[in-house]
DNA sequence: TCATTTCCGTGGTTATAACCACGGAATATT
DNA sequence: AATATTCCGTGGTTATAACCACGGAAATGA
């Protein structure tokens, strides 16, 4: 468990927590690290998730299973990605959604009921916890609310210049962009060679000049 | 102030706090009711939102503003909608929205800080609306990912039948949604007579059948 | 340095969705 | 019951994106 502490205090829903205060921390709510095999099922569909995750080692896949047995990959969780969290703060009865370690691993569980009501001991963390888990799920929130307000623009263009957008209060028109053609045109939910024609297009309309990953906007 | 403790235990926010609890907790977390005018806003853009609101009467909108001025409309919130919790509980600096009263009305503000922080005596239900608090943010969570897993599909078909799926758990293969035609396509963020049409392409392949807003799924 | 792989633009074709206009059915209004 | 309004399907057209295949540039690596 001990090897752990260094990179806990890294992970968001920690931040604040001294690695030395970790240990009380964790026994107080009732943290267990837990060795994973690959292809062990963390957490199936249709169990309850009463507890929330941390990938403290290996890779783990979310998985969405339809009604009718076709699995979807929804993301892959490496270190420090935390999974369930959701779940289990809105207290779903069966989760939609199968955790399975695709490596040998390990992850952190934490009992979702612990970490929500305040030990006797009334132990200073907590809050600090809470509000850690506030704010994770207040920051998802916000990302997938930006994410959506862009992929539910109907054009390559209008997306494109949307997210484009986004940047200009911190960087200016010029613009690096974190993504690569293919990772951009994921996140933008289109077709890496549509968006590629398309951003050929907005040059030649001058609404743009880019190079590789830097885009400038011509206003 | 008093007037609106019959609804307000109504809300999510309140869950599990009866009514003659209301005062003692409202007044323990500074919660105080602001009567608004059309047209006032709440919350600017730029600010930095410190309390997060519900709405008590009235109505507001929710609005995004260009960092060129366009402003676009993002929601509307009605009584017992709360606005601004995201952003509150993610501790953002600069709101990137603006709440602003369509009309008259009322909204009860909450200091997110004293939401968060027990207050000296320990009140009970502190935990409970903290609680309640992760469920509402978890729950948009859920919310949210569902439907974006939804419109980052590629066609209208898919996008319904994906849709149509999600009820089969609950409701078998005979599903009522709770659209009609106009809102069925703004969720599914395609144009409604686009969708008119694929859905009858859908039934004349033998997909499924529909009247209304009642659809069976032919497997 | 040469080989290999990844990344990305491009042309061309096809599939799909948006858009527009209209009318009929259903619903609400008086 | 008559009228107005909303809802929704449909045809037809146009715009847009997906898809496929390819090749060259850039990055990686041996």
């Amino acid at each position: 468990m001990q090897e752990y502490y260094g990179i806990l205090c890294d992970f968001t829903l920690f931040a604040g927590i001294k690695s030395e205060e970790l240990g009380v921390m964790l026994s107080c709510i009732g943290a267990e690290v837990v060795s994973v095999k690959k292809d062990q099922i963390i957490l199936a569909a249709g169990e309850k998730p009463e507890q929330l995750g941390i990938v403290l080692a290996g890779q783990l896949h979310i998985i969405r299973e339809d009604y009718d047995g076709k699995r979807d990959l929804l993301a892959a969780a490496v270190q420090g990605d935390i999974f369930a969290e959701a779940l289990c703060c809105a207290g779903v009865a069966e989760s939609p959604i199968t955790v399975m370690a695709v490596t040998d691993g390990a992850v952190l569980l934490l009992s979702f009921a612990r970490l929500l009501h305040s030990c006797p001991n009334v132990c200073a963390f907590h809050t600090r916890l809470i509000g850690n888990m506030l704010g994770l799920l207040a920051n998802k929130n916000i990302q997938l609310q930006n994410k959506m307000e862009i992929i539910s623009l109907k054009t390559i263009r209008s997306k494109v210049l949307y997210y484009l957008e986004t940047f200009v209060p911190k960087q200016g028109n010029q613009i690096k962009i974190p993504f690569n053609r293919e990772e951009l045109a994921d996140y933008l939910c289109v077709e890496r060679s549509a968006l590629s024609h398309e951003l050929a297009r907005m040059k030649r309309d001058g609404l743009i000049e880019y190079r590789k990953n830097v885009f400038v906007l011509r206003k």
